[in-house]
RNA sequence: GGGCGCGUAGUUCAGUCGGCUAGAACGCACGCUUCACACGCGUGAGGUCACUGGUUCGAGUCCAGUCGCGCCCACCA
């Protein structure tokens, strides 16, 4: 123990270093979280022992490439929910894992293969290409791993799990078969968006939208009329001419005049008349197979029973009535309606009235065609050239465009229709066309734009009330918006799921009401298998001959059928199959589809293996999904769909540990979480959503090396407010002299703002490369010219508060030394510091556990930085330095609180803590009254503070309040008479503020630097007035100047007749008194009595010092 | 085209039920190397709460509209 003389103890006695270096605790630390088991959750501990679990399931990282600042702001908030959950008693399993990403994963390998060995995926086997790719997710799910690790992240990593893995691929296939044993997954011809370059069927989110410059071609197509097999035509419509002996006759202008077609009798009577369609792609023209205009349109009624002949093809096609197709207007028009402030469709100016219907080419067309019942002509090959193999048989005269690129073909029918005429004497039959810009869909892959194309793909039918149903039944009939929002009935999940923040609970019905059947297959060689055999259905029945139907399930289409086989490890059926010249389907499914079963297949749904026995029913359904807004349709609502579908009503009161569970059927089954929680976009300081394939993705782990991890957290966590967006704007970091800089930006190839792949520091002027060079893989780091980490000044604030609660930690450790309390220390007998320090925390333990309950993370983050920061470093440490060498009582408070503040704030900066809790562990610390805080070996673990309410003192808090601001009005008057800070001044004040003074026991002598001195204030002291009555401090050093005097309190006086005036209006306002609360009118009034009081006071005071 | 969000101090952002004399961090100015911490301490300066109108005793907050920025979904006549 130092000197009698000093207040607190020397800084070299502390166990702790000097200053905290996050490198030197982080691996450590984790090393001993990963060897006590701490994150291990246990099913028999619910099972068995009814703790109340708590799961979170992880939105499996994708294995295209390492993690950015988005991911860890996703994983820390999971990581703050896991750590605080675990700490007030819960059984916390957070279920790690990865996704295979098909087609992205792919991809980049693809790409990869090409730059670096110049091949291509067909240069290899599929095994040989699959076992690549293999190679690529080994690779970055080590990567990913470590990563997540590194940022502290708490799962049950014994459990970690991957999409494409065995325990994974079971639940695929069983999802798969009950499926389609179900009639809810069926082969369908359908448009799909098709990458004519990569030959594959594209998601609708794989498909990015370009604007380009375009032009709407205006084409002419005959009128005619069927004159002999109407019938049939009228049944199978869009016939070829030369089909069934059809006969027709051109129709004329004069016809048309005859029929009131409006403006035909501007046009010769016995010329041919057409109808002109507008169209983006001509090219298309050759699988039309109607023409539609508006049921309203003037026209329509004078066409009725019409046809067109297509040009060269021949083809006879109905003119149909559609409410879908656009009515032209005219420029005027559009004018007029804009001015009325009514929307007008952009295609109307454009638009002839004729719309050219093409099912087998374009969505709308399709569903047109689908209401008409029209026949679907594909024109195209799967490479999107012009082709008479694939559904195209009445080639007629067309021939000449067969074999040409969609590109090539769409030159040659403009050539074509420009070098024709309607008929004999008519005009030609191409009109004009128009500048037009318009967005087209492009392959995320190849960039090539797409092409709605006609072909055989898997379809899961989620659009059955089963599946679409089930999951709108799911959501919390609060957040529901539509008439049916009352009527969700009870059981299972239903009204279990609820959206945090609310308003994405309307995203996520939207989708569903608008949803379409989702096309499961994909033409990859990386994913799952799809579990189906086709073949004849002869040989198919044959071969399911006294195979039960547990095992296989047949489907027959016409001339196809479909095997579903339930079991891979079904050998001898798939042998017999193959036997029988059935063949496997070559595609994969759906990335989705294995992540939409991962609340099931991560806890070993249908067959736990040992060592997952238990998962499902103690886990599922989990507490809250943590994810990003884009994927709430994608992922969020299919993992709704298929729980629900797949896990049985009873669950998971189901009693079985073990495959059989029946699937309920009805989609009454359990949510797979109760809430939504969805977090903001990370975006670069350009406000472009951060992501590691536009090259402006930054890793986490540089800032964990500039800053430490918790310094990362602590700011991801402030920044979670519930906003949509969160920008974060980084710098790069020299690798030779460490200045960060802000880097040269270009424009990628995608039109994104990144850093120039190449930088040279602008201090030392060496070079360096830039993260976007390196992921784009055009630029390598060299010995010369090493990467360049990023860096950011918005972490500093994270570092700054660790480093102060280190420090703040030391300083409480040099004086927690010493005897303890003999027994528990009760609050009543506490000094003021000591009480209102509890009744602080009382009052924040609350306030933080309603924030995290509500996902408030931001203010949980501000509610412990004030807690700790404001109240207990400004003015409780600094309150009690006088007297907690002397005194136990006051250390055990010390130690107490200290020690909750660090549990406090371990859901946010778990490295820092731990270390701190094992070094204030060391320390014996009395019990206190109401608080309650045992012991534990690792904070992870210990026990989350409860303290009593009863340690909130509204009285306490009120006194602290007076105490605070008498406090600083001294200082403000040190300030301003600029007063040496160590100088000790006099303070001298009235009966009743000496009597608070001396019973606050020189806590306000300590944080003041003034002593209460008796007697009145002698001349020339510094005045002020503390609620409204004299005070003063005097012994300044220099004499006081009474002009600077008068200057200084004039100031404070307009300053309060300001505020009088203000409150005197707001009194005056006959209103106010009438219709606001009573406590406000009586605090508005006890306001202006005091600032009345303070203003006569100074009044008083200023005529003293003369004018 | 449909939906959602944002606009508050130089910067990044809080601001819940309308009660506000509008806060924080960083930055800035002044003072302080005080025996936990200069990644600190103390004291300050800094705001037409985007704009217009309305409701209200009272509007940053609610309503209507305007302008600007952003995101998600849909969309190739």
């Amino acid at each position: 123990m130092s000197g009698a003389n000093s207040p607190t103890a020397r800084p070299d006695s502390s166990p702790l270093p000097a200053k905290y270096k996050p490198s030197e605790h982080e691996a450590s630390v984790r090393a001993r979280w990963e060897s006590s088991g701490a994150f291990h959750a246990d099913p028999l501990r619910v099972l068995r022992d009814g703790r109340a679990p708590y799961s979170i399931f992880i939105p499996p990282p994708n294995v295209t490439a390492r993690l950015h600042l988005g991911h860890a702001l996703n994983n820390t908030l999971q990581d703050v929910l896991a750590r605080a959950h675990r700490m007030k008693g819960f059984e916390v399993l957070w279920m790690p894992g990865t996704d295979h990403a098909g087609i992205a994963t792919q991809t980049v390998v693809e790409q990869r293969l090409l730059k670096e060995e110049g091949k291509r995926r067909t240069d290899f086997a599929r095994e040989e290409f699959v076992a690549r790719v293999q190679a690529w997710k080994d690779e970055y799910e080590a990567v990913i791993t470590d990563q997540l690790k590194a940022i502290g992240c708490s799962c049950d990593w014994r459990r970690q799990r991957f999409t494409m893995d065995n325990v994974c691929a079971g639940a695929v296939r069983e999802a798969f078969f009950r499926l389609f044993r179900d009639g809810l997954i069926y082969r369908g011809k359908r448009l799909v968006n098709w990458d004519p370059a990569t030959q594959t069927a594209l998601a609708d989110d794989e498909v990015e939208m370009e604007e380009v410059d375009g032009f709407f071609y205006y084409l002419r197509y005959p009128l005619v009329q069927v004159t002999d097999g109407i019938d049939r035509h009228n049944q199978k419509k869009a016939l070829p001419a030369t089909l069934a002996g059809l006969k027709y006759a051109p129709v004329t202008w004069g016809e048309l005049a005859a029929r009131g077609y409006p403006g035909a009798e501007s046009h010769p009577d016995d010329e041919q008349a057409w109808v002109t369609v507008a169209t983006t792609r001509p090219e298309t023209y050759l699988g039309d197979t109607a023409v539609a205009l508006h049921p309203r349109d003037p026209r329509a009624a004078s066409l009725r029973h019409l046809s067109c002949q297509l040009p060269l093809v021949g083809r006879i096609i109905p003119l149909i009535e559609d409410e879908y197709v656009v009515m032209p207007v005219t420029k005027e028009q559009a004018e007029d309606a804009e001015k009325r402030g009514e929307a007008v469709d952009p295609k109307a100016r454009f638009a002839t009235g004729f719309l050219k219907v093409t099912p087998a080419h374009d969505p709308n067309d399709y569903e047109i065609g689908r209401r008409h019942d029209l026949k679907i002509i594909n024109v195209m090959a799967p490479d999107a050239s012009i082709s008479d193999k694939h559904g195209w048989t009445d080639v007629g005269d067309a021939h000449l465009f067969v074999g040409l690129s969609r590109e090539e073909a769409r030159k040659k029918v403009i050539a074509e229709f420009k070098a024709r005429h309607v008929a004999d004497s008519n005009g030609p039959l191409f009109e004009k066309q128009v500048e037009y810009r318009h967005s087209v869909g492009h392959s995320y892959r190849s960039h090539v734009p797409i092409e709605p194309y006609l072909s055989d793909q898997w379809y899961c039918r989620v659009t059955d009330d089963r599946l679409r149903g089930a999951a709108l039944r799911a959501m919390d009939p609060a957040q529901r918006s539509s008439a049916d929002a009352g009527r969700a009935t009870k059981g299972g999940g239903d009204g279990a799921l609820s959206f945090f923040p609310e308003r994405f609970a309307r995203t996520f019905e939207t989708w569903h009401e608008n949803l379409r059947d989702w096309c499961i297959s994909r033409q990859l060689w990386w994913g799952h298998r799809i579990p189906v055999w086709s073949g004849s259905p002869e040989s198919a029945r044959r071969a399911l001959e006294g195979v039960d139907s547990d095992r296989a399930v047949l489907h027959e289409n016409g001339e196809a059928a479909f095997v579903c086989v339930r079991s891979e490890g079904d050998a001898a059926l798939i042998r017999a199959l193959e036997a029988a010249q059935l063949r496997r389907d070559p595609d994969v499914l759906d990335t989705w589809f294995s992540s939409a079963l991962w609340p099931m297949s991560t806890l070993g749904w249908p067959a736990p293996p040992p060592e997952m026995k238990g998962l499902l029913e103690a886990f599922n359904p989990s507490a809250v999904l943590a994810t990003a807004r884009e994927i709430i349709t994608l992922w969020v609502s299919r993992m709704t769909m298929f729980n629900r579908y797949l896990l049985p009503e009873g669950h998971p009161a189901t009693k079985s540990g073990d495959a059989s569970y029946g699937s309920s059927g009805k989609g009454g089954g359990p949510v797979p979480f109760r809430h939504v929680y969805i977090n903001a976009v990370v975006q670069d300081g350009h406000g472009q959503r951060m992501s590691k394939s536009l090259g402006n993705g930054v890793d986490p782990l540089d800032i964990v090396h500039s800053h430490g991890t918790d310094a990362l957290r602590l700011v991801l966590v402030q920044t979670a407010t519930g906003t949509q967006d969160v920008r974060m704007p980084v710098d790069l970091v020299c690798p030779h002299c460490g200045e960060g800089f802000e880097p040269a930006w270009i424009t990628s190839p995608a039109g994104y703002k990144v850093a120039a792949p190449r930088q040279s520091c602008p201090r030392c002027a060496k070079p360096s490369v830039s993260a976007y060079g390196v992921s784009s893989g055009s630029v390598k780091p060299t010995d010369d010219a090493p990467q360049a980490r990023n860096g950011s000044t918005r972490f500093d604030a994270g570092r700054n508060f660790c480093t102060k609660l280190w420090n703040a930690t030391r300083f409480a450790l040099m004086n927690l030394e010493g005897e303890a309390a003999p027994g528990a220390v009760r609050a009543a007998k506490l000094s003021l510091p000591d009480r209102w320090m509890l009744s602080r925390l009382t009052r924040t333990i609350r306030e933080i556990d309603g924030a995290i309950a509500q996902y408030q993370f931001a203010q949980y983050a501000e509610l412990v930085y004030d807690l700790f920061w404001r109240d207990f470093c400004d003015w409780y440490l600094e309150a009690i330095k006088p007297t907690v060498r002397s005194s136990p009582e006051q250390r055990a408070v010390l130690g107490a609180v200290l020690e909750s503040i660090v549990r406090l704030l371990h859901p946010i900066a778990p490295y820092v803590t731990e270390v701190l809790h094992g070094a204030l562990r060391r320390v014996p610390r009395a019990p206190l009254e109401g608080l309650l805080i045992p012991e534990s070996e690792q904070v992870c673990v210990a026990a989350w503070p409860a303290a009593d309410p009863s340690l909130e003192s509204a009285d306490a808090e009120r006194s602290f309040a007076r105490l605070q601001a008498l406090v600083e009005q001294i200082r403000q008057v040190r300030s301003a008479k600029g007063v040496e800070p160590r100088r000790r001044v006099k303070l001298h004040a009235g009966p009743s503020l000496a009597d608070d003074v001396r019973g606050w026991a020189g806590v306000v002598e300590a944080l003041s630097g003034a002593d209460l001195a008796p007697g009145p204030a002698p001349a020339g002291a510094a005045p002020f007035v503390f609620e409204g009555a004299d005070a003063a401090l005097s012994d300044l050093a220099d004499a006081v100047d009474p002009s600077a005097e008068r200057q200084r309190l004039s100031e404070s006086l307009s300053k309060l007749e300001k505020d009088i005036a203000a409150l005197e209006t707001r009194l005056g306002n006959p209103g106010y008194a009438d219709r606001a609360p009573p406590h406000l009118v009586q605090q508005t009034r006890d306001q202006l009595s005091q600032k009345i009081a303070e203003r006569d006071a100074l009044k008083l005071r200023l005529s003293q010092l003369g004018a």
